[in-house]
DNA sequence: TCTGGGGTCCTAGGACCC
DNA sequence: TCTGGGGTCCTAGGACCC
């Protein structure tokens, strides 16, 4: 059995937990660069607004109703994340954090206790250890939880717990589920499907295996053995590796100059390697790309090059030598740019990375340990404490974020202060 | 003034090998 | 009228997820 823990409108309930007065009242939060809504309360999408909805399109609706917004603040969402897997951690022994808001934990076949109260009772505790309210969602297989999710938050948001396994109507409550809203099954296939006249859950877990594979391939056919009851994923308690590593921004306002372009590379390349490392791997190859404003009527450019590199590394300068160099060779000058970034591939673990024959031993140690330094101050004193000077000083490139909430939990200046009366 | 930032997996088809 | 039978590797593109 699975269990399937969300975390309701997460980013919204992270901005309650310290501003308690937003309880209730229609609440948005933005992406990067308070560019798109990606998090909304249940009092927005009551209202209509649409998830990804661009800012600068949807002030007049928000100005309207009232709506608070909030830009995306990170320090807080991964804080409180971090807090609510804690949480559930005590309550099973075996667990997949699969998103910053999301975890399955697995729980013994042996009925011996009452899941619905086993549920009940997670989700009292998260809620008052951490502030954030979850919905549980149980089933035989992963694509069954994620199912029974939904339905908990959808059609029983005060008890926020449903057992499918339990259920006794199964076809019933399949041919009441779109098709579109099984987890695996998106856009193109949902309406690829439609064109088949296959628009419920009913409908799709009862096609052939061959049809299925043909037009939807092994991984389309494991969602629908998966809704049959027959499991095909497995709990995966340990994060394996990242196979690739991306560090974007979009611009707070365009840039032209090829100076700040550098600046703004360098510190994604920082913080690439920092994210290299922290997994214990190693780089080979690395991409860096450029781009204009795609939204704008003016003139458009974007350039991608990659380089391999002598040995796999994850020492920052190393990585930001062969990357400054690659911006250099795919800038031109004459444009406004709005995004550059880079990309790191061919990961190995840093271990198994081949050695240059001609490395010097003295020189390798220094670099790890000067590596590992920046790494524990920042970790602990703030990213971004500790930086190579080629990301400059001024940064007036980043990204907008005027919207943003305190980092009530991560910065000794903005933790809440309670007075007693 | 103004539209995010990450990831994964699978398949078809071409190039090449014996 | 007729044109073998296996393989591997790589890439581009398409699908999905949060």
């Amino acid at each position: 059995m699975f269990a399937l823990v969300d975390c309701n409108n997460f980013y919204v309930s992270c901005e309650r937990v310290f501003m308690p007065s937003l309880e209730g009242r229609p609440v948005v939060v933005l992406s990067n660069n308070d560019g798109n809504v990606v998090a909304r309360s249940n009092e927005v999408k009551a209202l209509g607004l649409e998830f990804g909805a661009p800012y600068h399109k949807c002030r007049d609706f928000i100005a309207r109703y009232g709506v608070q917004v909030f830009s995306s603040n990170y320090a807080l969402y991964g804080d409180l994340s971090l807090r609510v897997m804690e949480t559930l951690a005590r309550f099973s022994p075996s667990m997949e954090i699969y998103s910053i808001d999301e975890a399955f934990l697995h729980l013994p076949s042996s009925r011996r206790f009452d899941i619905m109260e086993w549920g009940s009772r997670i989700r009292a505790t998260v809620r008052q250890w951490t502030g954030i309210p979850v919905s549980i969602g149980i089933g035989p297989t992963k694509t069954l939880a994620k199912l029974a999710n939904r339905l908990a938050k959808k059609r029983f948001p005060d008890r926020g717990v449903f057992d499918i396994s339990g259920c006794t109507d199964m076809d019933d409550l399949l041919e009441s589920v779109f098709v579109g809203d099984i987890w695996g099954i998106g856009h193109s296939y949902s309406a690829m499907l439609a064109r088949h006249g296959v628009t419920n859950a009913r409908q799709f877990r009862g096609l052939p295996d061959h049809w299925i594979k043909k037009r939807m391939t092994v991984t389309g056919l494991r969602t629908a053995w998966e809704l049959r009851g027959r499991p095909c994923l497995d709990l995966e308690e340990m994060a394996p590796p990242r196979k690739g590593i991306v560090s974007s921004r979009s611009f707070g306002r365009p840039v032209e100059s090829l100076g700040e372009l550098r600046e703004a590379l360098a510190s994604y390349v920082g913080r690439a390697a920092a994210k290299l490392r922290r997994q214990g791997s190693a780089a080979s190859f690395l991409g860096v790309f450029l781009a204009t404003n795609r939204f704008k009527a003016e003139p458009q450019y974007s350039n991608f090059t990659a380089v391999r590199l002598p040995v796999p590394s994850s020492y920052t300068p190393e990585l930001l030598v062969p990357a400054l160099a690659c911006l250099e060779s795919i800038y031109r000058p004459g444009f406004r740019y709005k995004k550059t970034g880079i990309m790191l591939s061919e990961i190995v673990a840093e271990c198994d990375a081949v050695r240059s024959l001609f490395e010097d031993q003295g020189a390798s140690g220094r670099k790890r340990r000067l590596s590992e330094t920046v790494d524990r101050i920042n970790g602990r004193l703030g990213a971004g404490r500790l930086f190579y000077a080629a990301e400059g000083m001024g940064k007036s490139w980043q990204m907008r974020r005027s919207l943003l909430s305190p980092a009530y939990t991560t910065r000794w200046s903005e933790i809440p202060v309670v007075k007693a009366l």
